[in-house]
DNA sequence: AGCACGCCGACT
DNA sequence: GTCGGCGTGCTC
């Protein structure tokens, strides 16, 4: 009787054997439900065992083996199991991260709905003559019309895309049986020098592993470097897997990358999608009938059978990251991903993460500049505004003010960026003392004016605003500092001709909401922006030519020694939204430290002087990216426990690791309380990846081996992000 | 993680 | 006499 061996999601470091009568080793890599323990699981099989370690009489059959979808291949189960490794998760955790939900469960998959080739029909024509009122399906018609012929996952990225289904219904549209090749690319425009340097330098490589870093400022062109690059993939009748930060983001470049290649197979894959929808595309891709696939960091799992490229945009985005579960990279596992699979892979950014830019330095990794803008010849002009002998007007100087006038008289956009939202992140009593302490959670309750809300950011808890001091009754409370809506308020005031917009995730709840924000940026209904770190990314708005930076100096000297890497690539994202098609651009930046090096060499452009300080600084301090770290976390409802675990964590990693290993001390996390636990860290760090990885096995066995109170939880965060 | 089993407090 | 608290242990 055969015996399979099952990846199940259970939080522990096994696998699970059973009988299976027919299996063969064809059945490795496929989804199967299992009996597991009084219930039932589903999970993948991942080997086909000649023996087990568990008495033969013990092992159940399985319920059923998944045999209508193709079996991931063993290229996709080491990826998993390499994740699983690396990040010391259990294998069935990462195999139920990387699968659509749906699949896993060995569903009936959505039979194989395809992607046909539309093409307007007569009544189409007919509707499109006739005068009616304008719907979104109409205009798909009409685009259609103009259009080379797409595919029906090519017409849904389209702006309006959501009513293919609707002119489909309406007989507007048909599908047909055959298109163009996938290889077709709509008109491109021309490359500049430098990005036809950079599509030569990659594809004249060959198709080996490398590992590119594209350093290309804002507005360089890198995305049209990407589609160069996977136009030659496409060409050669390959896979494309490019990687992008936000779900926020993918609509714009989902249209561009589908608008290019009109006869290829593009498919999306992120969180936000419906389970059929994710459960379709990672089946496209596993069966290799999608061409492109696009998508956000869980998309570094799907299976790609003809994977010839891989694209990293925004490298440096914090987002690469999952900050919780299994806390793995994509743009890492990306890398290991192109080395397994012996293709280049892209990292593009005009402002690398250190870790990146040292491996560029150092020759591991290939470095490309773009140093050029490709559509406006110049760079904003970047200046300081020293605010310490000048009065601000709710955080608003003299000169910033001055700078919004002129743009009014031109009419052109203004960009007020600050990176807290809310109306004043502190309600206070001046005369008792009281502030509105969240309760759940070491953080202050945030007042929102503009839903009269007193809510925490962190647990999002929230209360009305009091009218008086919960404590003395005094009547005379104050919001204290200011967020997005005091400053969207005063220059509402102090510009009663303008018309003010907020921009930041209260006022852009849903992607429906922030889209049809930039649409009305876009449209000219706004002369002022206010707007968070939403803001900075993606999204051009071509009469915007000032940017005012306000409240940048907290992350100046912050705890985290990451912050001012984050700062110089927000403030260089930003800035870098200023002035576009021949308007030229200014970046003002509000500080007191108008000589501090991070704003001379953002006014200077100059990231490399910036990486270079910040790396030596870095080595003189001992930080990453030249040493490797690893923090243990863990949270309980009181704090002794979670730093009492963390003492027996410390002690046995100091009985185990007399090798060159700093172990810190357990000390509270800086929002010590969130969500009514509390929180404590322990520091592992070395000079060498493998010999912390090798410390962290034994570690985590040693750990789990622990029996730790119900109440306590912990988890290992491996490169860890925030410190 | 679930979900059992298992032995000690206040209740119809 | 029971209902139920969550400590401990197992899941092929």
């Amino acid at each position: 009787m055969p015996i399979v061996r099952v990846a199940l999601p259970v939080p522990l470091p096994q696998v699970f054997d059973y009988t299976a009568e027919d299996a063969s080793e064809e059945d490795v890599g496929r989804c199967v439900r299992v009996p597991f323990g009084r219930g039932e699981k589903s999970g993948v099989i991942v080997a086909l065992p000649s023996l087990t370690d568990v008495d033969p009489a013990r092992l159940k059959p399985v319920r059923h083996i998944q045999r209508e979808v193709a079996a991931l291949p063993a290229d996709w189960l080491a990826l998993v199991a390499f994740a699983a490794q690396y990040y010391h998760a259990p294998l069935g955790e990462v195999v139920a991260l990387a699968l659509p939900p749906g699949l896993r469960r060995a569903d009936a998959v959505a039979s194989d709905e395809r992607d046909p080739w539309l093409e307007v029909t007569d009544a189409g024509r007919a509707a499109l003559a006739a005068t009616r009122r304008a719907s979104a399906a109409l205009a798909l018609v009409a685009t259609l019309g103009s259009e080379p012929p797409m595919r029906r996952s090519a017409v849904r990225a389209l702006p309006g895309g959501a009513a293919v289904g609707d002119a489909l219904r309406r007989g507007w549209l048909v599908g047909r049986a055959a298109g163009p090749n996938a290889a077709a690319v709509a008109a491109a425009p021309r490359l500049t020098t430098e990005q036809q340097a950079a599509v030569e330098a990659i594809a004249g490589a060959g198709e080996r592993f490398a590992a590119w870093l594209l350093h290309g400022v804002t507005g360089s062109g890198k995305t049209e470097v990407y589609l160069r690059l996977a136009e030659r993939a496409l060409v050669a009748g390959r896979q494309v897997l490019m990687l992008v930060p936000e779900i926020a983001l993918t609509p714009q470049l989902e249209a561009r990358v589908a608008g290019r290649f009109p006869g290829a197979n593009v498919v999306s894959l992120h969180s936000g999608l419906a389970e059929a929808a994710r459960s379709r595309g990672f089946v496209q891709a596993l069966e290799g009938r999608a061409d492109i696939v696009l998508g956000t960091r869980l998309a570094v799992f799907a299976p790609l059978p003809r994977l010839a490229l891989i694209l990293v945009d925004e490298e440096h985005d914090a987002s690469y990251k999952q900050q919780e579960g299994v806390r793995y990279s994509a743009r890492d596992l990306a890398v290991w991903r192109a080395h397994q699979r012996g293709v280049p892979v892209v990292l593009g950014s005009a402002t690398p993460s250190l870790e990146s830019w040292m491996h560029a330095r150092s020759g591991r990794y290939r470095l490309l500049a773009l140093r050029t803008r490709a559509v406006s010849e110049t760079l904003p002009t970047v200046r300081s505004i020293d605010t310490r002998r000048m009065p601000l007007d709710e955080g608003i100087s003299g000169p910033l003010r001055e700078a919004i006038a002129a743009r009014l008289a031109r009419s052109e956009q203004s960009l007020v960026f600050l990176n807290r939202r809310g109306y004043a992140p502190i309600l206070s009593c001046p005369s008792c003392g009281w502030v509105s302490d969240c309760p759940h959670c070491s953080a202050k309750r945030v007042v929102h004016l503009a839903d009269r809300r007193l809510r925490c950011h962190h647990c999002g808890c929230d209360a009305a605003i009091p009218t008086a001091c919960p404590v003395c009754g005094n009547q005379d409370i104050r919001p204290l500092g200011r967020g997005t809506q005091r400053v969207e308020a005063r220059l509402a005031e102090l510009f009663p001709e303008a018309r003010v917009l907020r921009l930041d995730r209260d006022a852009a709840r849903t992607r429906a909401q922030w889209e049809s924000l930039l649409a009305r940026v876009a449209g000219g209904e706004a002369d002022i922006l206010v707007g968070t770190q939403m803001m900075a990314k993606g999204h051009d708005f071509p009469r915007l030519t000032l940017v005012g930076v306000i409240g940048a100096d907290a992350s100046l000297h912050a705890a985290d020694f990451r912050a001012p890497e984050r700062l110089f690539q927000q403030l260089m994202q930003v800035g870098g939204r200023a002035g576009r098609a021949h308007l030229p651009g200014e970046v003002l930046i509000q500080t007191e430290y108008p000589d501090h090096p991070l704003y001379r060499h953002l006014a200077r452009h100059d990231y490399d002087a910036f990486a270079a300080r910040e790396l030596d600084e870095r080595r003189a301090a001992g930080f990453p990216p030249h040493t490797f770290q690893a923090m243990l976390r863990a949270d309980a409802p009181t704090l002794d426990e979670a730093l009492a675990f963390l003492e027996t964590a410390r002690a046995l990693a100091l009985e185990s690791g007399r090798s060159p290993l700093r172990v810190f001390d357990p000390v509270p996390m800086r929002l010590t309380r969130l969500a009514r636990r509390e929180r404590a860290q322990l520091l592992v760090e070395a000079d060498e990846r493998a010999l912390l990885q090798g410390f962290l096995g034994t570690w985590m066995q040693a750990l789990r081996a622990q029996r730790a109170g119900r109440e306590l939880r912990w988890q290992i965060d491996v490169d860890p992000l925030d410190v």
